[in-house]
DNA sequence: CTGTTAGCGCGTTCAC
DNA sequence: GTGAACGCGCTAACAG
């Protein structure tokens, strides 16, 4: 490829003249601005960015992690980052995590070597075990999603608490009173936070919080909500309504009903958190709380920044709040 | 951030010695090298990568344009071709074209000025208007998805025409000999090549090909092939089935159908293109003809790969067989 | 085994 | 207005 240098000899000036045209430094002679720009397109030059950001010290790159793209939730939260980096004129490298704290760790340690401007991470690890070499180097950090307690570390997340609680409310107006939760180990932020707003709404409205009711699988996919539903039916008297933390495990849910006869919403009621990918399910059945995806990824954009341009001393934690919608599953 | 001089000169030895020890080069003493290993760990030393990117002159990153990334069956795709990046030490820049041309052709400009190894596209430009820059530089591309007519690039993509083809003789082998296309524009090769094999399977059955029997659309979305599917039905006699080149218009299909009160398979079958994301679907309804979307990716990267290595010479086209899936809607 | 030197491609003083 | 010179952080000969 062509350098600023191979163009500066033919045109006869200084490597400095050509780098003044290309920035659109002030102080050249128009004539010679033309003559170099004609070159610069005459000769295809492109700049090579990264020896620019040798001297600039900045590469105007941030990394995203995400724990699986191919789930709608975070594609659509990594389209909000990218619009918003790109609008801003910066560049995103990713990393799919898989929900391997290991990968979390290697991705962190490749990208601290790509000198990115700033990191944003719906994290794996649940103590922030990797983190160590963001903080330390100072790198801008934004997380989403997931919170990781006791740090102090921006964040983009939904009210999860808050949400979960009005949920459970629903079901609570709807004259529910045997209400199951179905969720995923406290350990991640979002299902403690879900978990806890269920709690917050039984109390509030003077309903007893029965542990049979509560069933706590090891992830949030269809087959543990399936088995755990199973189980809750053995509760006697059992639920007439289920809370499940997010769609996967409300999938699982109804999966397990359906095999024992039990259909949904006669014989069972179904919230749950997140929407199935409306675009692609023919018949919106469950009545969730959804949280505002995309916005969480231009707002984690927004948030870091802030971050990188220093307009931001501390940190900054954002909820959004969900929102509320009733189908066909209650 | 501590550099590799730093680091010399604290263990009093020269940063050539620093570098041996960092890129593991032989011919250095075990006891040097263990100290300075010792400062490097101490002084969390991280490496440069874009400079020394500089003079190795590659930088083992490579772009990723695609149309829509909150798409499931995109999503699918990038994740094979990052997984297979990550593997072979890549890292992985990301663009989400968004559909336009103008976003496609500003991140090819971005990308080459990162220097990134190599590109993969699933082009928005159906003439590959916007590929001008990368192949007069030289860069290996590879295209995945969609492919461009007349041009010598390397393809990933799958065998449409033939699998459209069966899918519409499935339809025949049922029984049906009006089966009505509800499709896209022919400018996208991909909705080109499954109107040809439409057209190839009634012609192999000695079926008319009706022209009133055949729906174009300006994009394939839900609400393109709900209006398609109510102007099929307007034909005399109209259709017994119904071939929707892709998911989006098969799911406008059904409820341009519904609309009018017509059922789904009794009153019409439908068959498509594309699976919908199984994880959120609870009761898979399309007939539907799936393509190998992860390995679309994978194959993607490991030509790309060939490509960077210099073990091709010359372009190589892969196509993959997509394959049924029988259910509800036939 | 180790250090010196010369760049990689470019931005940025500082003179002229 | 313009150019020479230095340096960003690192690798790669080449000496020694």
């Amino acid at each position: 490829m062509t350098t600023i240098f191979d163009v500066a000899k033919k045109a006869g000036v200084s490597i400095s003249t050509v780098s003044r045209v290309i920035n659109n430094y002030p102080y050249v002679k128009d004539s010679t601005r033309k003559r170099v720009q004609k070159l610069l397109d005459e000769m295809d030059y492109v700049p090579n960015y990264n020896a620019s950001s040798l001297v600039r010290k900045k590469t105007k790159t941030i990394a995203v992690m995400l724990p699986d793209i191919t789930n709608s939730f975070f594609a659509t939260m990594f389209h909000g980052i990218e619009e918003r980096a790109n609008q801003n004129g910066f560049v995103v490298i990713f990393g799919n995590t898989n929900e391997e704290i290991v990968r979390e760790e290697e991705y962190v340690h490749i990208f601290l070597e790509r000198r990115v401007d700033g990191i944003i991470l719906d994290p794996v690890s649940p103590k922030g075990e990797t983190l160590g070499p963001i903080l330390k180097n100072k790198v801008p950090l934004v997380l989403v999603d997931r919170e990781i307690s006791g740090m102090e570390i921006s964040l983009v997340s939904s009210n999860n608490r808050k949400g979960a609680a009005e949920l459970t409310e629903y079901l609570i107006e709807l004259g529910h009173e045997r209400i199951g939760l179905i969720t995923a180990a406290s350990e991640t932020s979002v299902f403690d936070m879900r978990n806890k707003g269920y709690v917050d709404a039984l109390k509030r409205a003077g309903l007893e919080v029965r542990d049979e009711y509560i069933k706590v699988g090891v992830k949030p996919i269809p087959e543990v909500g399936q088995a755990l539903v199973q189980s809750l039916l053995e509760s006697d008297p059992p639920p007439t309504a289920l809370f499940a933390t997010n769609n996967f495990l409300a999938i699982g849910a109804v999966y397990g009903l359906r095999e024992l006869g039990y259909s949904v919403p006669e014989d069972m009621a179904i919230v749950c958190f997140d929407e199935l990918d409306i675009r692609t399910v023919l018949d919106p059945f469950f009545t969730s709380m959804n949280q505002q995806v995309y916005e969480m990824g231009v707002k984690a954009m927004d948030l870091l920044l802030k971050q990188i341009n220093k307009e931001l001393n501390g940190t900054e934690k954002i909820y959004l709040d969900p929102q509320l919608s009733v189908r066909h599953s209650t």
